[in-house]
DNA sequence: ATCGTTTATCGTCGATTTACGATTAAGGTC
DNA sequence: GACCTTAATCGTAAATCGACGATAAACGAT
């Protein structure tokens, strides 16, 4: 084993917990279910559980699994209104995330205009 | 089953492909290891598959799969160099998460200057 | 008190993920 | 040709995920 033995770059301060942070919000969006539960929050403000069951069109308990995941997250939270839940969105959550994807994809293209 | 027969909010267009996109994005990046990883080429503009290895601290065929998945999803390209393979990021992959996120977590806050 | 609506939870199943060591492949170097 | 370094692949085991039906919980309405 010897690799370069000349580093050629200044190693990241390796954030395992910021890391670890990233990777469960991105978990958190890993499935085409979630990713339309909080695009359909965005979109709304709030949304009845029995509705995102109907526009998912899971099953009533798999859905309810997917709520919870973005809900353990943080992503989403859920307003009890018996015998209904509104769920809405929580952007704060995912603002590492989104802070994350502005440094690693510039919004202005990959540095052309250097 | 019931439900609010009306509808408050206008149903999004439900763009089955682009959530499938996004998901799979999310699920690139879903994992501690493949986020220092895309921040290790972020900060870097290229590394060596050995010293990734290195830096990860888990086996060598663990780290090539990661950069299997992280390749297979586009958001990584590896270039051979006999013998060792240099990695770089491809942002461009990753530009409809990072609109999603943007989209969904505005970087200005949640609309506090309204 | 009984029914209806909605949501959460349980149990289960197959598929996928993550991790590792061992092995293979592909070349450069001596 | 016999090595060395590096990366990918194989085989395997444990853990997690994703989906479903069935059931439970909670409460308002009848």
């Amino acid at each position: 084993m010897h690799s370069s033995s000349f580093r050629i770059s200044t190693a990241p301060p390796a954030n395992v917990a910021e890391e670890h942070l990233l990777a469960g919000l991105a978990k958190a969006l890993a499935h085409p279910a979630r990713v339309a539960i909080v695009r359909m929050l965005q979109a709304n403000q709030t949304w009845v559980g029995c509705d995102v069951v109907k526009e998912i069109g899971l099953a009533q308990s798999t859905t309810s699994e997917h709520l919870r995941i973005l809900k353990a997250a943080g992503v989403i939270t859920g307003e009890i209104e018996r015998p209904r839940v509104c769920y809405s969105l929580n952007p704060a959550a995912l603002e590492p995330l989104q802070r994350f994807m502005n440094e690693v994809a510039p919004p202005s293209g990959p540095t052309i205009g250097k």
